[in-house]
DNA sequence: GCACTGTCTAAACCAAAGTATAATCGCCTG
DNA sequence: CAGGCGATTATACTTTGGTTTAGACAGTGC
């Protein structure tokens, strides 16, 4: 029986603390507009970062906590979808909210098709934007939890040693130790050996939650 | 302990055999569109339903194999959009591709965030819509596999007795069979019946895999 | 009343899982 | 080369899990 061990592997560098304070970026090349926009979200006690382009945002740094970015689609350089997409091929997550003076119906279902939370056509009510930002914090905040969460599983998974990834993949399955002894030709008492060291280093109290661990690890037995 | 068993009741009918051929619905108010659209989907070999509006398609009654839905966003009385939300609300699901000949942004973003596949504007290139039914399709075929799976599940589930059930939620925690006798009353024996029991309906072979029906049930102990 | 289902329990086992101790072997590193 | 790590195994036990057989009791429906 060939084995292969499948680990998902999240490039995201986002996992990052709870506590950290939310933090809106906003980028629109026209200062007038940002300064406006960033007073807007300041009032109701966000942070915010104003940009004028899209680099800046890469060279910034992200923040750690919930995030959310606001983006005019019209950008010098590259346009606000190229940066979606470009963020999207990097494994970065973040809530965009798209702006536009000038879009068209294309360009709206390519943004949303690509995970858009929000596309605004200027001038919008103020508290559409601010809506908008809430959903994306809130959204963005779960999203960190859950990465945090799987993030603390994979370091466990590392620490187990080549072998005891094996003996896991397959004790998830369900199989008993027998037959697992067999599909890798050791004895059944090695197996055992290498279970329970399995559940120590992982902290499963069970064998349904190490099975859930698994699953979320993306772990699995071809 | 308080204990309770939440199941999700997923009210779709649509749970259908996979061997049905795929349907294409195509519902605009003018007759001629519908002709050209109707016909150039069956070019490609596909079985197609035209009609001239909304109602008309809960009166058909559903397809029972893999659908996809062409809607004219401007239909006489409800909007395509009402219609979607509709569907929505009563927990029917079918891709759903927009056209529209006068649509603005404001519409794109509804449907887009409404699970709308696609939303094109006329004129468009047949290839376009082309390709976008089969991804709906692929879509759906996936969605009705799942759903299928999901019916079988329940369906088991639904020979539980209330102390089978009440007892497979606590043993796929990874609860020990003496500690849920604690926590129910009962004594263990009993328990190791009802566990017996629960396996052979479920027709689980192994603990994790009654773990993983009970996720896809949405099966909780509170 | 009678059959039936659901629930509960016990005795008696057998199989599987899990732990502790101890020992062997190969490999790599300081 | 000594020490550590990973892997392997054995012995010896304890604890769980799981099945079979058999009996008891309450409530439902015919």
């Amino acid at each position: 029986m060939p084995i292969t061990l499948l680990v998902a592997v999240p490039l995201s560098q986002r996992a990052a603390a709870m506590t950290e304070q939310p933090t809106i970026i906003i980028v629109d090349d026209d200062a007038e507009v940002r300064e406006a926009l960033s007073s807007l979200v300041r009032s109701v006690g966000l942070q915010t970062k104003a940009l004028a382009s899209v680099p800046e945002f890469l060279n910034e740094g992200r923040p750690d906590g919930p995030t959310c970015l606001v983006l005019d689609v019209r950008l010098p350089g590259q346009s606000g979808l190229d940066f979606q997409r470009e963020l999207s091929a990097a494994n970065i997550h973040v809530p965009i909210i798209f702006m536009t003076g000038h879009g068209d119906i294309p360009m709206t279902v390519q943004a949303m098709k690509g995970g858009a939370l929000e596309f605004l056509t200027k001038p919008f009510r103020d508290q559409d934007l601010l809506d908008s930002i809430q959903l994306g914090l809130a959204r963005d905040r779960a999203w960190l939890e859950n990465e945090k969460a799987v993030a603390a599983l994979r370091a466990r998974f590392e620490t187990l040693t080549p072998r005891e990834r094996e003996v896991m993949a397959l004790v998830v399955t369900g199989r008993p130790n027998k037959q697992i002894a067999h599909d890798i030709g050791i004895s059944e008492i090695t197996v055992k050996v290498h279970r329970g060291q399995v559940m120590r280093k992982m902290k499963a109290s069970s064998l349904p939650t190490l099975a859930r661990m698994a699953d979320k690890l993306n772990l699995a037995v071809q």
